[in-house]
DNA sequence: CTGTTAGCGCCTTCAT
DNA sequence: ATGAAGGCGCTAACAG
């Protein structure tokens, strides 16, 4: 009396619930029930519910869960994740943390405006995922409508906006630390202290670099140290690109004797710089980058060493509260930075 | 006459394919045509769909789709991304590959024995994704009958078995490139050569590490030189195990001249080593690395380049070519490797 | 406690 | 060309 119609598709046949259901002489509710550990289930009829979910080697179809729960037990994470190390230390940081939850990760990587407008625009609708957890990526103006109805809690991490106060966010104070890396050059007894950054002004509202740039603004001015257009320098992110920027600085007819670079991976092109031009570092010209990325270590760089993986961790956790519906109002965290002196630092060459 | 039951979750309202229906006055079916781009279809409706569809802003629903169609729009990649620069740089080449797809990329970041277990055995079962691409992770035996049995297609990227040869992989020549490597030094006018290496037997089976040391052993023999055991160290990859390793081999009563490290990250860790003991590199000793990860070049280190992001986007197309229907035969694609000679080999010194 | 039923939103025959 | 109906696999509300 067993038709074997396991299959209707034409790819291949797949235990279904209604498979366990009538193997076990049971309803499709009661199969359910214990898929998802109701109480109200019997012992008895557990077990052998059980027994041959076992032996049918049953496994709930996800996606029919998902449209029934109307959750998509998923998680999205946008970011430009491979221009930058830092990037990557963040989706570490997530992915470590969210291995632990039921939710799945799905990457968007945004290498151009057109898809980060795409996924600003989409992903909010929570159709495809239950939560977003945005990089970096500052939202430009024509996002705050959207961002501000999100279907889908969205958590920032490391990207911030003056009408997103709304949002849980986990941000770092990069003026303060912009302040810090300016402050010890000044205190090695500095005057002359260049600022390698990339566009204070991007497509992609990198809004790291600005804040840094404040700090260091506001580092010279508290020391009394003339800030000069000179000795800032600004263009695409990269080391090379750094490196250009700084010979370009250090060709100067009185160049800095010290450059504070916006991130570590600029210091690095700075380095080479200096090493072009028959600098010593740090004897003739001292270097600090930002950051703190695994190779900092090293080569030995000085830097401001920010929580990179723990703001994942931390952004995915507001995210989960949120989804858990433990949290209601809107967070946001603010992680410290830390100055780490190693060899590229030291006092300025007595003139 | 229109009741305002838009929704009937609890959650929110969310325009459906029959809002629009009854909105365009028509039926389900032809709103659904319109959006598959059925040809059957006559123009006049399909505009006025067309039209409803944008004034109402409707957006199909993914997972009801995925469930409809049977297909779930998404690919896993599986690997320990976050342990070597390298698998990070493969993903790179997945995930732009992937991007002008129709597909989902979701992670799967393997950093214990059970999780890889874990994925090896749900992730072929088909209910998640539609396509499997492994990176580095070499099945272990058990695997063997389950991947025998793929429900979806599966690629191996920098991953092999003997009785794996079914699936489509992309690979490159590991034996050869350790040849090379070891072949460069002793070109060199080298003799006495170590390598530092992961172990060569791990959990997670690696074969990367064991197909260079076969390539270093080749080329020894070839040249008629002696392969000693003390010569050759493995242990924890990882920069600062491999300065250890280093170490120890530096200190040894007859040092090598020359250390080919299985990564670049293990020739960092070796460069560190040889300036603890105060050897110059190269003058004193030669190192080379195998990857050429982006850092590479920036510290001038001689190495052995594969093609990283290559082998992800290769790993795609395959994929994507199965998933389309228009490979059935398994492909095994063999990337080559390249010697990048840069400033840390050299002859030995005249002793 | 348990079986049954009605959706979840969409796709796809099957008639018309 | 198009409308209606059945089904994808599962959950949840409703009777027993």
């Amino acid at each position: 009396m067993v038709k074997p119609e396991l299959s209707q598709k034409s790819n291949m046949h797949s235990v279904t619930i209604r498979d366990v259901a009538r193997q076990a002489g049971v309803g499709l509710g009661t199969v359910s029930r214990v898929i998802n550990n109701s109480p109200h289930v019997s012992e008895t009829t557990r077990i052998r519910v059980l027994d041959t979910i076992r032996s049918l080697q049953y496994f709930p179809n996800p996606t029919a869960r998902r449209l029934s729960l109307g959750k998509t037990l998923t998680v999205a994470v946008m970011a430009p994740f491979f221009t930058r190390p830092a990037f990557i230390e963040r989706l570490r940081g997530i992915e470590s943390s969210l291995v632990e939850s039921e939710y799945d990760l799905i990457l968007f990587n945004i290498e151009t405006v057109k898809r980060r407008d795409e996924c600003m625009r989409d992903l909010p609708r929570g159709d495809k995922v239950d939560g977003l957890i945005i990089i970096s990526l500052s939202p430009s103006d024509e996002d705050i409508p959207i961002l501000a109805e999100p279907t889908i809690p969205i958590v920032l991490v490391d990207a911030s906006h003056p009408h997103l106060s709304f949002l849980s966010r986990v941000i770092v104070d990069d003026v303060e630390g912009g302040f810090k890396a300016t402050q010890h050059l000044i205190d090695l007894g500095h005057r002359k202290i260049g600022y390698i950054s990339d566009w204070l002004e991007s497509p992609f509202n990198f809004i790291s670099s600005r804040d840094r740039y404040q700090g260091y603004r506001q580092a010279l001015a508290a020391a009394g140290l003339p800030f000069l257009q000179e000795y800032h320098r600004q263009g695409e992110h990269g080391r090379q690109q750094a490196q250009l920027l700084a010979s370009e600085m250090l060709a100067l007819p009185d160049p800095p004797t010290a450059i504070f670079a916006a991130s570590d991976t600029q210091a690095m092109g700075t380095l080479t710089a200096a090493h072009l031009a028959g600098l010593k570092v740090p004897g003739d010209l001292s270097v600090i980058g930002y950051d703190d990325i695994e190779i900092a270590e090293y080569l030995g760089l000085t830097t401001i060493r920010q929580m990179l993986q723990e703001s994942g961790r931390r952004g995915v956790e507001l995210l989960l509260d949120i989804l858990a519906g433990e949290q209601d109002q809107p967070v946001c965290e603010i992680l410290p930075t830390e100055l780490i002196v190693r060899q590229t630092t030291a006092a300025p060459a007595t003139s």
